[in-house]
DNA sequence: CGGTTAATGCAACTTAAGTTTCTTATTTTC
DNA sequence: GAAAATAAGAAACTTAAGTTGCATTAACCG
């Protein structure tokens, strides 16, 4: 559920309190391991009341995931895709490396439909509608690969805090921008 | 649990009739409404039984995904990577043309984990060991390419049947070596 | 064939998801 | 400020996950 300008101070405490206990808890656990139950104790709400506002944990997850999306959104707004493609992914790494780490725990613990759903979404709006060589796409080819490049830097975002960040932030964007802008082959040259 | 040189016929019985089971529900609705309940009501067996092979329903799905990988990779087993990707590529989607709607559920249903786990490893072993190319790049480097040609392919084939397979094959075939091979700037070209 | 081992079933149990009904408290609106 | 509307809690309920102890049955092995 959405709020849109709701000003009942019931509600914002009790979205802030639901919000607050899963940055907490996602920092302490995985996604996968944590449980209604107990992020209703955390925030000191009913099991009725977080049902009130989301189906599922997984929407809230993607709920807190597309919060942060809009940010790094904001961001890259101004930049044309695809010539920017290059900037897009690096601000895209610069941003993450800015956020905490209940940022990485969600945007790691996406599953695949989120991802898409989500993200493919947020990334057409931002530079490609500017784009003719994009307009000329069919709807389908527009989707296909909005849904390689996501796919692509979500990817090597995920390795790379997997790995422990121990590469440096440069070569992580310079690797991600071989791969995404030229494939297999420019990865290779 | 894998079955090595298991010959017990109770084990042989048990596992089939999981299987089978899993298979006819995945074509019935989405594996996440599947439960572990009704999967042992439609095998005949008692949870306990279930639980024994299987740590949860995840496992199995990543069992029988390794499965259906496997007779893949036995397609390809010859062909020489990278120069060969291409035809890697279409073999992929000529051997899930052939397979029926359980294959393409349990394609669909994997979570992210799951497909980087097993599937980056397998196509790993599959022809990239051959070539001097890929044996300098660094563990994490490797690591990369794999993730990301599985991911590209994979969403590729995803959103093909999630578009109810219109697109002919040889389209579809087309466009996921244009961007795995060439990345986005390939796909404009 | 008979004894040992391991698979499976049965049943009860704990914990959590998700729902429902009813009640209490707070906010809004007039 | 009082009445109407709605948020939130309490508590009970259903269903399923996952576990455990014990009984039963089938396979294996000398």
């Amino acid at each position: 559920m959405i709020l849109k300008g709701n000003e009942d101070l019931r509600v914002v405490k009790t979205i802030e309190s639901i919000k607050k206990a899963f940055d907490e808890l996602i920092c302490e656990k995985d996604y996968d391991k944590i449980t209604v139950k107990e992020l209703c104790d955390r925030a000191r709400i009913n099991k009725k009341t977080f049902y009130h506002y989301y189906e599922t944990l997984d929407f809230l997850l993607a709920e807190m995931q597309a919060e942060l999306s809009s940010s790094y959104l904001e961001r890259i707004k101004d930049l044309k895709l695809p010539e920017d493609l290059d900037k897009v992914n690096r601000e895209f790494f610069l941003y993450s490396a800015e956020q905490g780490l209940a940022y990485e725990k969600i945007t790691c613990s996406q599953p695949y439909h989120v991802i898409r759903d989500d993200m493919v979404e947020n990334v057409n709006e931002a530079g490609w509608s500017k784009s003719a060589k994009y307009q000329n796409l069919s709807d389908y080819e527009k989707k296909l690969l909005m849904g390689f490049i996501n796919n692509a830097v979500l990817n090597a975002y995920r390795q790379w805090v997997e790995d422990g960040k121990k590469l440096p932030l440069e070569e992580v964007i310079h690797l991600t921008n071989r791969l995404v802008l030229g494939g297999v082959s420019g990865f290779f040259k």
